[in-house]
DNA sequence: TAGTGCTGGTCTCTTTTTGAGACTGACACT
DNA sequence: AGTGTCAGTCTCAAAAAGAGACCAGCACTA
């Protein structure tokens, strides 16, 4: 599975390489994928592309989010590279979340898909409620 | 809120649009990104973006999924405009799903993120790796 | 000097979601 | 009669997420 061609690849093959036979663990790119599929991933990446947030700053921004969520997918956004996190040593501490050039650049292809969904959210919409008009 | 001049957005206004002051009902982007969230969506929109599938298909292409989950997100990839579910009268009968027009012009944007994905999982990889190591 | 607030979390408890797997019914094949 | 296939549904257990109390350390206020 050699990455670096992959322009050239079908859908199917890309498919593959998301499923891989089965085996999660080799298969690189459901795992990153699923790394991204968090309720709240997207969002905290949308709002670092805009500029570094502080953790409570964060917290005030997403009112719907748990302090323990907000914390858990920092620390998982933060593990798989795309935030960095920094302690200013003010009183009280202030930690300052940004995005790191990796998060940058996986944003930019999130970014497609934010995108669409501001282009087409009214189609959505109207499948949701022609099903469940249908399913009535 | 007018979505057709999205592309002169700033990403602040973008990141707005899916917080949208808190109000995750009237939040479109938010909306339509959180149907496509689950652990399983973007991997069903992947294999149906292939070809068609049969429900026992997929369960034999995706082996890590249950029955269940295979159930519901279909379910969900139906009610949103991305796939179409077609019985066929044989006998046992038989259902294909396929992508619809709105499903395709949604997976060419989740597929920026797939290919980012396939060319970054080192990176992503080797971050998990380092900061693991230094957590140690 | 006691009270209040701010910081970035952690801890516990409850609710929701997911996973595992048995079970269905109608039909074909053996 | 027994087995297999189809596309699911149902139940129960496990995992994940949500709600909210609680923490230490310091600044400001009364």
């Amino acid at each position: 599975m050699d990455s670096k061609i992959v322009n050239l690849k079908s859908k199917l093959e890309i498919y593959k390489s998301m499923s891989n036979g089965g085996n999660i663990a080799d298969c690189p790119v459901r795992d990153v994928i699923q790394g991204l599929s968090g309720k709240w991933s997207s969002l905290l990446m949308g709002a670092l592309a805009e500029k570094p947030y502080r953790f409570g700053e964060l917290r005030r921004l997403v009112p719907d989010i748990s302090q323990r969520m907000l914390t858990q997918t920092l620390y998982d956004l933060q593990r798989d590279g795309y935030v960095h996190r920094e302690v200013f040593p003010t009183k009280p501490p202030s930690v300052e979340y940004s995005l790191t050039d990796l998060g940058h650049s996986m944003f930019g292809a999130l970014h497609q898909l934010i995108l669409w969904a501001e282009l087409n959210h009214d189609a959505v919409r109207d499948a949701r409620a022609g099903f469940d008009a249908a399913q009535a």
